[in-house]
DNA sequence: GACACGATGGGCT
DNA sequence: GCCCATCGTGTCT
């Protein structure tokens, strides 16, 4: 059952990227399409902040791939990597600061079937743990790269449920040396890499 | 053009 | 926990 929740606006995204970080947790991603919806509360996110994070995109300069980090916040960020995963990003702050929060987990609420169809697999804690997962899920694609959160057929619920506090922790894939303690998520079954859970900034 | 390298995940030990 | 497929992208020549 889908909660009756207004999506967003704007102005949620348009402030430091850790804060919207930390605040999109335990909020619902939602994804209509002609294929039907689907909905998920969101466990694990990451905040990435443009040029002064080494481990971002954005950090060396505007590129044609990193070009809709660099605009206004609310809209999604894709890039392909490994040969074969999507991981989406929303991008956050003020236009030109190229912030962007990577989504890595959700907690399936609604279009189960639909997601398991396009995973491939029906396992519940395996459909969206992890950001490629989460893509495939959603049937996010490089094809959904400058879409709107305030206006498209993604978008995140203002509704917010936490189960536990949220947790931080290194990043994931980041070389140490360049990383910060920027991973929020929530101790769940859906989320990824729960041993790495070492909590930096209690 | 060439080349090195992933903000990963599935399979196997 | 370890291995590694696979290809778009950025950077350098």
């Amino acid at each position: 059952v889908v909660p009756a929740t207004a999506r967003l606006p704007r102005s949620f995204y348009s402030r430091p990227t850790l804060e919207v970080a930390e605040s999109l947790l335990g909020r619902t991603l939602y994804r209509e399409t002609e294929e039907g919806l689907v909905a998920g509360r969101l466990v694990e996110v990451e905040a990435y902040c443009g040029t002064e994070d080494p481990a971002s995109h954005a950090y060396r300069r505007l590129t044609p791939r990193n070009a809709i980090m660099f605009g206004p916040a609310g809209y999604l960020y894709v890039y392909f990597t490994y040969g074969m995963h999507h991981c989406a990003n929303i991008v956050t702050f003020e236009e030109g600061t190229a912030g962007a929060v990577l989504l890595r987990a959700v907690e399936p609420v609604e279009g189960l079937d639909l997601m398991a169809a396009r995973r491939g697999l029906s396992d519940l804690r395996l459909l969206a743990k992890g950001p490629g997962r989460l893509c495939q899920a959603y049937g996010l694609t490089r094809q959904n790269n400058g879409s709107d959160l305030v206006t498209g057929d993604l978008w995140v619920g203002e509704q917010r449920v936490q189960r536990g506090p949220v947790l931080t922790s290194m990043r994931v894939g980041v070389k140490p040396e360049l990383d910060k303690p920027w991973r929020f998520f929530e101790d769940s079954p859906f989320t990824s890499h729960r041993k790495a859970s070492v909590n930096l900034l209690a």
